[in-house]
DNA sequence: GTGATTGCAAATCTTTTGCACTAAA
DNA sequence: TTTAGTGCAAAAGATTTGCAATCAC
């Protein structure tokens, strides 16, 4: 509430400081893509949509950088790698404890929240191991 | 216990018969794939694995048959693919309802058994949709 | 300035494809 | 025979890499 009018006279102040805050240098290119992803609702992107929408959006930035971003973000705990396509990798902006469901014929993702999830049954893992997240992915498809 | 005579007496009848079933022409190369992953424990290959076992065991096998084979074996309902790592796809011979353990580091699988797990709370699928299957990745890491 | 970051093109890796050849029925 | 299946080499698609140019601090 109380920061409305930041927001709005210096758009970026938001996400600079998200990546500040993970100590990524906020340069143009960081900066633009963490704009298309960080600004409005949680999304999934792939590597391809994200460097379309920056190029209809004028920003230059390489589909190269594209990809180091989407890994540094990934990295530095901004993001989320979602495996449910074996050709193509997708982000989520949504950091919360979820699930997915996964669209076989369109690709689209749909988050699931982890709240109302309740996984029993689970045996520990092997010695030495940790768990490190326990992804559901609920495949739907037409008809 | 009956058939123990019989399959050592003719060790290509079993996967034979499987092939048959499903309607695929038991070719060599079929013979052998399904030799490789079909006797034995359940398994999860890589076409990379596969064709270096069948190379190893002096198959001789192309990739692109490999990769064929192991496509058609899935759509015939004989393997199932496991989406996990987005570099490379696992196929996994257990086709009985269950879920995985994913050691990041080594991207090797361990089954875990779908009787003992329980996932409750899951929304239902969108209107038109319908769930081909729910499945879940337990990533487990060293330390 | 100086080290981090970027862009570009080439490389890499997995997977698919086109097509002549071979083999199962 | 006839049609499905195979191998090979080439293509395709996603992702990475090397390195000179550029930028943030």
């Amino acid at each position: 509430m109380e920061m409305t009018k930041t927001e709005t006279q210096r758009p970026y102040t938001q996400v600079l400081g998200r990546l500040r805050a993970v100590g990524l240098r906020p340069t143009r290119q960081r900066l633009a893509l963490a704009k298309l992803l960080f600004e409005g609702p949680d999304r999934h992107v792939t590597a391809e949509i994200l460097h379309g929408e920056a190029q209809a959006a004028s920003m230059r930035v390489s589909l190269a950088t594209v990809y180091n971003t989407l890994h540094q973000f990934t990295a530095a705990g901004l993001l989320r790698e979602i495996v449910v396509d074996s050709q193509r990798s997708y982000f989520d902006t949504n950091m919360t404890d979820h699930h997915h469901f996964f669209f076989v014929g369109t690709g689209e993702l749909k988050d699931i929240p982890g709240d109302q999830v309740e996984v029993a049954g689970l045996p520990a893992p092997p010695p030495g191991m940790t768990v490190k997240r326990v992804e559901i992915v609920v495949r739907v498809e037409n008809e």
